[in-house]
DNA sequence: TAAAAATACTCCATAGGTATTTTAT
DNA sequence: ATAAAATACCTATGGAGTATTTTTA
């Protein structure tokens, strides 16, 4: 059964749609006997007969009426699959597995696919919300073709793409004494209960935020690690801790929590970041981000 | 294109599992570089790359991703088919094409097929209304595996096999003259306004009626031929003619329209036909309508 | 430097050709 | 008697093996 080939199949095709061996030989470009030989080989693989014959006439079995069908069906699928081949390697069709973290789903994410779609309306975008520590990780394992995520420490064999600059700000609760100053110093947040990403997760980002502490040797108590933005601002209005986030949390507009800006302006910044083994429409896709900013 | 053959399908499959040729080329029981050669084959005839390698790791493209889910359904596509070839050529799979003259809908073939599939559930049964002429051409022609017909003229090369024999009867407008008798004879037929089959589409039919008819010398007046029991019910029932039909008629009970038994009580047959290139399981079906008379 | 893919070659299995025979109408 | 499938035999392409080289992490 393993020695079967595509050859045996075209063969027995020919000769069902012709019901005589000397025409389907002709349609094949061969000559009768060999043709004669391969049907019967195929015959004796599969243990069943597909043709009745005599010297004047040539019919199907009933089983080799089945088998026409599916033959048939399977040789079609294939040659398209093949026909699909070339535009995938285009670019133009297929399928592009894109990660991002939470908080590029409301601008970049949104717009960006859509513009990207209206390009390449073949290709089908599986986007998946996920951490930059996971993305980097599939990224390199070449189980995603683009990542969308935050301060990216710099990976060998991954290309990052700048797509967009954002303050960060002080995320507090309302009550807190800092919401008083119009500006907060990194100074204000030794010693004060925070709620952060986890460093494993988000390292890019967090260690920007440890940076700009670190110019005033501030050192917080982390009170929390907690993945999503939405659950940060949670904690924050139940009076849990302060933290610290990009600009774009003031959208959500939460009851209880403040927002001022950071003396010095240290900014977190969002990257495209490329799998080295990505699909052709990867660098399209990452100009659709860019653009539509 | 055309030279694309399974096994480097096979082969492709093999290391798009492994992502190494080595491991592939052992679980395909055989060595590394006639595999390596046949998959940049591979490649060369679709024109696309598969796989990106290294001496150090081999992934899958894009295009590669694609083609390995297409063609490994491809594969098993076929393989099921295969799988399920014998047991259509066992009999117990596949379809079995029916043609049956109207008059049988009612008795036999709803039982028969009923019975019949009972046995082999896996058939899928394709019934069609057909004359008995054009049973007999599709029969011959092999688009048939069974027919179910009445008083076929002896053909060669086709089998017949007696289901049922029924009376015929004297079928006739209510306030016909004849209506008073109890038993019709053939003699009153004579110059006879007549509602018949057409004997091209029902010759054995017909030509069994004729004989009865001759053996009064009879020529009845053909006022019209139609193909189906109801239609000829119809025509008697508004005075177009008399007709003469299976006993099995009475089933309809049709007003304006009444039966009498025919002087010597001619008969008519249901016959089973077997196509000599049929499904296997012809000769089941056919025991099956024989069985639940 | 070591593991794995790529290349070079050799051999033989088999697909396909030519010539002929058999068979059914 | 003839058309077409089956058989016999031959040839050569190319698939698979062994030995070796090249590459990159």
């Amino acid at each position: 059964m393993d020695l079967m080939e595509l050859r045996q199949l075209r063969y027995f095709l020919a000769v069902a749609d012709e019901l005589h061996f000397g025409r389907a030989a002709a349609r094949l470009h061969m000559t009768q006997p060999p043709l004669t030989v391969a049907v019967r080989k195929l015959e004796e693989e599969l243990g069943v007969e597909l043709f009745e014959r005599t010297t004047r006439n040539v019919s199907l079995t009933a089983a080799g009426r089945m088998f026409r069908q599916r033959a048939g069906a399977v040789l079609e699928d294939l040659e398209s699959a093949v026909a699909d081949l070339g535009d995938v390697a285009a670019g133009v069709a297929g399928r592009l597995r894109i990660g991002f973290v939470s908080s590029a789903s409301y601008s970049v994410l949104p717009r960006g696919l859509q513009a990207f779609q209206e390009l390449r309306p073949r290709i089908h975008l599986e986007p998946r919300s996920l951490t930059s520590a996971e993305q980097i990780t599939l990224l390199l394992e070449g189980e995603l073709d683009v990542g969308i995520l935050r301060d990216p420490l710099s990976v060998p064999g991954l290309h990052a793409t700048l797509l967009e600059g954002e303050d960060l700000v002080a995320v507090l609760p309302a009550a807190d004494a800092l919401a008083a100053e119009s500006i907060v110093p990194a100074s204000s947040f030794h010693e004060k209960a925070v709620v952060l990403f986890p460093f494993e997760l988000m390292p890019g980002f967090v260690s920007a935020v440890m940076s700009w502490l670190g110019t005033a040797q501030a050192v917080p108590r982390i009170v929390q690690s907690v993945i999503h933005q939405e659950t940060v601002l949670g904690l924050v209005a139940a009076g849990v801790g302060a933290s610290i986030l990009p600009a774009s949390v003031a959208r959500f507009q939460m009851p209880g929590v403040v927002t001022r800006p950071l003396l010095g302006s240290p900014r977190t910044e969002l990257y495209a970041v490329e799998s080295p083994r990505s699909h052709p429409s990867s660098a399209l896709l990452i100009d659709s981000l860019r653009g539509s900013k």
